[in-house]
DNA sequence: CGCTAGTCCTGTCTGC
DNA sequence: TGCAGACAGGACTAGC
């Protein structure tokens, strides 16, 4: 669910709990954990050195020790006083801190999960560049793209080309760059690779700017909604106007993902 | 090796 | 109101 801009804005808006230290923990379900090289209940008394992110990754560290979180479709993470007691269901995982914040890991699905390692590199191992890194160039992009026949949505899905991206995401970049989902993706030019490459940072930009997007269970680190649903452009508008053509949106199924598109203004 | 389809889960919405 | 079926911001993998 929670694609880079989201994960971004839970990172920034968590950040201030750097410094805290972690007063207890409790694993509700321990089937959450993907990696546990130490006891999750190592943590307490650890500091939380830093918050950071990789991709759709959230990585907090506590000197040594890492907890890696990923939020798969439907997780939440959030901080919540800790004199609000958290009566939620599917809450899988709470960090009670000695700064008056609690931490929680929310996620009915229970597509994502946690890694308690001291090697958080493995983890992250098969992801390609960072969207807003020097290496995720136009020319990157269309080397990348040679030889590939797969449709160029589903590439921008594999987050071992680029890290990140989610089905929001592709779809509202592929519009920005007047490419239909549906090309091979050895098929873009080189104009064409340079213009994706552009749109996707401008597009994860300006959703990161919105806070992300909210539709139904993303939520940031305060428990609330996102902004950037007020902007999309194609996605989960199929049938309403395209904003730049006027004429009628479609919605078609790529890789097994619904995918949203104008069949006018992308080529 | 690249690619597709199936799988893991729960919650919500639609149509009969 | 009940129920079946479709669908949902993700990602791994068996099998072709």
């Amino acid at each position: 669910m929670p694609e880079l801009p989201e994960v971004e804005t839970i990172r920034r808006g968590l950040d201030f709990m750097a410094g805290a230290r972690v007063a207890s923990l409790q694993l509700n379900r321990r089937d959450i954990a993907r990696e546990t090289s130490y006891e999750p209940r190592e943590l307490v008394g650890q500091r939380l050195d830093s918050l950071n992110r990789r991709g759709k990754y959230l990585l907090l560290q506590f000197g040594e020790r890492f907890l890696v979180m990923h939020l798969g479709m439907s997780g939440r993470f959030y901080a919540l006083p800790v004199e609000e007691a958290c009566t939620e269901a599917h809450v899988h995982l709470q960090l009670t801190f000695d700064n008056g914040w609690q931490l929680l890991y929310k996620d009915p699905r229970r597509f994502g999960g946690a890694w308690f390692t001291c090697e958080p590199g493995p983890v992250l191992a098969r992801l390609g560049p960072e969207p807003f890194d020097r290496s995720f160039s136009g020319a990157y992009l269309f080397r990348a793209t040679r030889n590939r026949k797969v449709a160029i949505k589903t590439l921008l899905l594999n987050q071992a080309f680029v890290a990140g991206l989610g089905n929001i995401y592709a779809d509202e970049a592929l519009f920005a760059a007047r490419i239909k989902p549906s090309r091979r993706a050895d098929s873009l030019t080189a104009r064409e690779a340079r213009r994706l490459q552009q749109a996707i940072v401008d597009v994860l930009q300006a959703a990161i700017a919105s806070c992300g997007t909210t539709f139904r269970d993303y939520r940031d680190g305060f428990n609330q909604s996102g902004q950037f649903q007020e902007l999309v452009q194609v996605y989960g508008r199929t049938g309403e106007k395209c904003r730049h053509c006027s004429k009628g949106l479609e919605r078609t199924v790529i890789g097994g993902r619904s995918t949203h598109y104008c069949p006018f203004c992308q080529k």
